[in-house]
DNA sequence: GGTTTTTCCATTGACGCCCATTTTTTGCCA
DNA sequence: TGGCAAAAAATGGGCGTCAATGGAAAAACC
């Protein structure tokens, strides 16, 4: 088994996005995925941001927890709820011989996505960012986070 | 054994009604099915959104299941009221050559349907969509499974 | 016999698959 | 440590296959 931090989804590669709706999926996130049993990867517009939530196995299977299996299909409206906000949100996309997935036209609109990306790590996680559109949110996270550790400090 | 997601309805392709009522649904829908040794698609009425159902045998089972013990199935009015809502209003549509069902007018109207449709995946189910129909729709439940995680997330 | 439904065929277009080229990284040796 | 060579990664594009769509012919139904 090797260092921990190589399971983890890290750093902002920057990517590129081409005519036909193709991005290169950076080569160490793609071994992430691998090892998690993953062919391919799971993406998903994010609910509230202009991004793509991508995710491996790992996250999947939280969802698959979290979500219905209890719930009847048929007469339970939490089940439609649920079942929509994840699996309609979300597609599982399959790497060409290169490692790049084919974007939906949808998920390119959702996230504003032009000629380059940004790649975000986020530990099992990674979002697909237009550069210009990160920069808003990167000020807004950081600053959240520097409230927390305030929080958190002793009194 | 495969992808845990490839076996799951997800994501939100679009497809066409032509004038004879038919509706290509997506291959990869209709591998789904094929897996779960369903020849063809069983569709109804959604009993409150303007929107069809559409599932395979795998879920069958799973009604069986959710239904509490003292519904027996002989003795229990509930259970009663529930097959019936569930399978008389369930047909059986059989694909053509070319993956294409034959939608009844009476669903086609109850769904609102016209030229261009959206398949919407919900993990063991999929509906079809009047693409303007669900806009709405698609607010309501983001709203609602919002609500649902934080009365379930940890305090 | 006319009308509707089903089956079959043909065309279109998108997508996956593959190869060639460029760019970056890595390893090695001077 | 710097530079060179080899490998890997990323990019761009062409071609073939298959999915999707439209329409026509055949069958069934009234």
């Amino acid at each position: 088994m090797g260092v921990a931090g190589q399971d983890l989804f890290m750093g902002m590669p920057s990517g590129s996005l081409d005519k036909k709706g193709r991005a290169c999926i950076p080569a160490n996130y793609r071994q992430i995925l691998a090892a998690q049993n993953t062919s391919g990867v799971y993406i998903r517009r994010h609910p509230d941001k202009p991004t793509l939530e991508c995710f491996g196995e790992k996250i999947f299977a939280q969802f698959q927890q979290a979500q219905p299996a209890q719930e009847d299909p048929f007469f339970s409206e939490a089940y439609d709820d649920k079942a929509y906000s994840v699996f309609a949100m979300t597609e599982l996309l399959a790497f060409d011989d290169n490692g790049r997935v084919r974007l939906p036209d949808d998920f390119i609109a959702h996230a504003g996505l032009g000629e380059t990306v940004k790649f975000v790590g986020m530990r099992d996680k990674f979002e697909i960012w237009d550069p210009a559109r990160l920069v808003a949110v990167n000020d807004e996270r950081l600053a959240n986070a520097r409230k927390l550790r305030k929080a958190t400090a002793a009194p």
